[in-house]
DNA sequence: ACGAAGATTGGCT
DNA sequence: GCCAATCTTCGTC
């Protein structure tokens, strides 16, 4: 019996899903986490998005996929940035920011809060771009924790402040009093 | 074909 | 708190 998100999951409006996916668990063969903090990026209209003005490049073509795939690219050259695609046809997705380890010892070292300390912790690379997350043998999320509503907090986004009054929207969203969030 | 900038992090002026 | 590291991707020459 498996407790792995399906399809239907993730092809919802991608604010929701942002929300919906706090606190759900990320599984890499015997590394996983929970979900503390992501933000949306909404697409044609989003300037701080990848995908504004509905540009589609080698990069980001995925996003115009549908949602559950893998977006994964290099930053500053040095970090891998996780996301996952949403919506069905609309270029939208999830950046997950942060995550709460399951064992001991990378929650005491705080492994994954960030999101280039959670790609390097997961050894998460271009390797695992397009990856279906809710197909795939070797990465997938399951149900995870349950978050009230009320530990559900959001904020600007972070690293954006070039997209002017996107800058300032709240698609931000992360666990309440959570430790790991970055 | 070339150069600038980036959804970050960690170390030190 | 500020700045360098590091390299892929994209826009432009």
């Amino acid at each position: 019996m498996s407790e792995r998100l399906k399809r239907q999951f993730y092809t919802r409006d991608t604010l929701q899903v942002a929300k919906d996916l706090l606190g759900k668990k990320l599984v890499k063969g015997d590394k996983a986490g929970f979900v503390v903090e992501t933000e949306a990026y909404i697409g044609p209209e989003d300037k701080a998005a990848h995908a504004y003005r509905g540009k589609k490049t080698e990069r980001n073509k995925i996003v115009f996929e549908q949602g559950g795939l893998v977006y994964i690219y290099l930053c500053y050259g040095i970090h891998w940035q996780f996301n996952i695609t949403t919506d069905k046809e609309e270029p939208e997705c999830v950046l997950v920011r942060a995550l709460e380890p399951l064992d001991e010892e990378s929650k005491i070292e705080k492994e994954a809060s960030g999101p280039g300390k959670l790609t390097d912790w997961m050894d998460l690379d271009k390797d695992f771009y397009g990856e279906d997350l809710a197909e795939s043998e070797r990465l997938w999320l399951e149900k995870g924790k349950s978050i009230k509503k009320d530990r559900i907090v959001s904020g600007p986004r972070i690293g954006i402040d070039y997209a002017e009054e996107w800058a300032d929207k709240e698609w931000r969203f992360y666990i309440k009093d959570n430790e790991f969030v970055s």
